[in-house]
DNA sequence: ATGAAAGCGCTAACAG
DNA sequence: CTGTTAGCGCTTTCAT
């Protein structure tokens, strides 16, 4: 048995049904012009043979490819991560919903995604691969590109507003009475993480308070990174009485550093994370945090690429959500206060 | 500028090149059969026009399809976890090495992956799909399945011992002089899950210990979950001294939990995990848990798949791979003994 | 509402 | 070693 019979094909189907084969296509692809009873025929004789279209040949004949290619990067720290796993799933249930095919590539910015199998690209963040980004661009490729935004560079892009966003958590501590704020930043070789760096330094400045080197603890998402950051910060010569952590995760670890060393949370020291984890409801201290829409964002990048890939001529697109703070039980007033 | 020009065809190169389309075709293919001197000239027309041939005729003309599919349960406990991860992240790897394109799809058991765009499909696990994977057997669709093994299903696999490796974990607690050994499980809509709650009777049954039904704690795989079942292992009667839990994560969620309740790893209580996150290296006290072979299992499925689309003939082909003790600090004896 | 026919861009005999 | 030619299976005018 190894082949049974060839593979039926839309002239099989023609045969079958007693119609031409433009028929058949016709109510493959849903035309309203098919009489009822036509139709039916088609239809039975499709199910009868088993026919599926060859895809190939639908993409080769129409000039059309229904399939998008998400390209992310595969940094340990950066793929591990919660963020990294949302998107991912928001993307292909997106996907699966326009009923689109979801090509993937996990990129080190050396390799890049076979842009010959889609219609079109989404960049889950770009991080050493803007030059790809770039040539797919030049060569009319439709593109969206996620988490990052360059005004100089001519491209739709669904991002968040890191830089408030570390602003407004930084602030809600020193609303509630910290001036002595650490903080953990992400990888930096995303540009999220810069921003987020940077509206932590914002934050401090505009309430006049000073941005000690040393408050600034260099993570990378991964919770290897924040246990390190942890044990540097507990070696602090003035200790800070609040930290903002650049993700949930990160900030679940530095809490368990925290705690391993008997130090309470909030009671001795405060701790805002970023991301909204749904995991760090459940923890010892349920965590404030900056909620990303990420599937908000998963959906938006999605759709505008599609509309891409249906209008070649739509105007870019630079979108930009807004991160918001769940408040819970992870920060409080210092307790010298 | 809709259409700055048109995109240059085999055709417009062979012109470009002064040769054939064949010969254009058979540099692309990297025939050996073709002068120096014309492979220069095509080469040379070839990035001169920018020429990219198109994917979708090449697959019609040829007849074969060199992308695989992807598809892994969604299913919340199981998909965020460090094995979904470590599965995707490992067959990404092995496809850009293979330069297969990639195709993901994630699956609730109602959708399933356009078969008709690859030209095989590796199952990352069978949950609620399996009429799925019956299906593209039975139209003769090459198909890998991972870390489920069923003698009736007519398919290669590659899977991982999981009966063997939880009793190897259990009995390792047994061996240590632990008598009141529990079980956290992970989700039993899994066929590992479920192996591994059998090798943990096994082990208990081989060495004549009770198998108490309370010491059986159900987990889906999520922190959630074990932060559950270590709430209920809190509130036993008879408080056991040993834990054997069926992922990493969980098994860390669960030391966090005792330690909330000043309970000491492994003074207290000994656990193991199962997995082998390298994340589970850094707590407060290294995670000693069974090893999954897991980037292996992937490679091995995505070339077992490979192999079977350039040979539709290949018989099956069932890979059980071992799992393997990793032991580090989270064990002692028993504080009595 | 339907069909005939001309491709879509490439591969694969086959002949030379 | 190279070119001619016949498809691959479908979509899409263009008539009717």
């Amino acid at each position: 048995m190894t082949r049974p019979k060839k593979v039926n094909s839309i002239e099989d189907v023609a045969r079958e049904a007693g119609v031409s084969i433009t028929t058949v296509s016709r109510v493959i692809n849903k035309f309203p012009s098919v009489k009822d009873e036509n139709r039916r025929r088609v239809e039975e004789a499709v199910k009868r043979l088993n026919f599926r279209p060859n895809l190939s040949a639908q993409r080769l004949a129409s000039g059309s490819n229904n399939a998008i290619g998400l390209e992310i990067p595969r940094y340990e720290g950066i793929f591990y991560s919660f963020y990294a796993m949302e998107i991912f799933r928001s993307v292909a249930i997106a996907c699966d919903s326009l009923r689109v095919d979801l090509l993937m590539h996990l990129t080190d910015g050396k390799t890049e995604i076979n842009a010959a199998a889609v219609g079109g690209v989404v960049f889950a963040d770009i991080i050493r691969n803007r030059a790809h980004a770039e040539e797919l661009l030049s060569r009319g490729v439709p593109v969206v590109v996620m988490n990052y935004l360059d005004p100089q560079l001519e491209v739709s892009s669904v991002s968040i507003d890191n830089t408030k966003g570390a602003q407004t958590a930084t602030e809600y501590l020193i609303h509630m009475g910290h001036e002595k704020v650490a903080f953990v930043s992400g990888d930096l070789m995303s540009q999220a993480a810069i921003e987020r760096l940077e509206g932590y330094k914002l934050a401090m400045k505009k309430f006049g308070l000073s941005i000690r080197e040393d408050y600034i603890l260099k993570g990378d998402y991964s919770r290897k990174s924040a246990r390190a950051a942890g044990q540097r910060l507990l070696e602090l010569p003035v200790r800070p009485t609040a930290v903002f952590v650049s993700s949930d995760d990160m900030a679940m670890e530095l809490i368990n550093v925290l705690l391993e060393n008997t130090i309470r949370v909030p009671d001795d020291i405060s701790v805002v994370g970023f991301d909204d984890d749904p995991v760090c409801l459940y923890g010892p201290v349920s965590l404030t945090t900056m909620r990303q829409p990420l599937k908000e964002m998963a959906q938006t990048a999605v759709k505008e690429l599609y509309l891409k890939m249906q209008d070649p001529g739509r105007e870019i697109n630079r979108i930009v959500l807004s991160p918001e703070l769940i408040i819970r039980d992870s920060v409080k007033p210092p307790s010298g206060s």
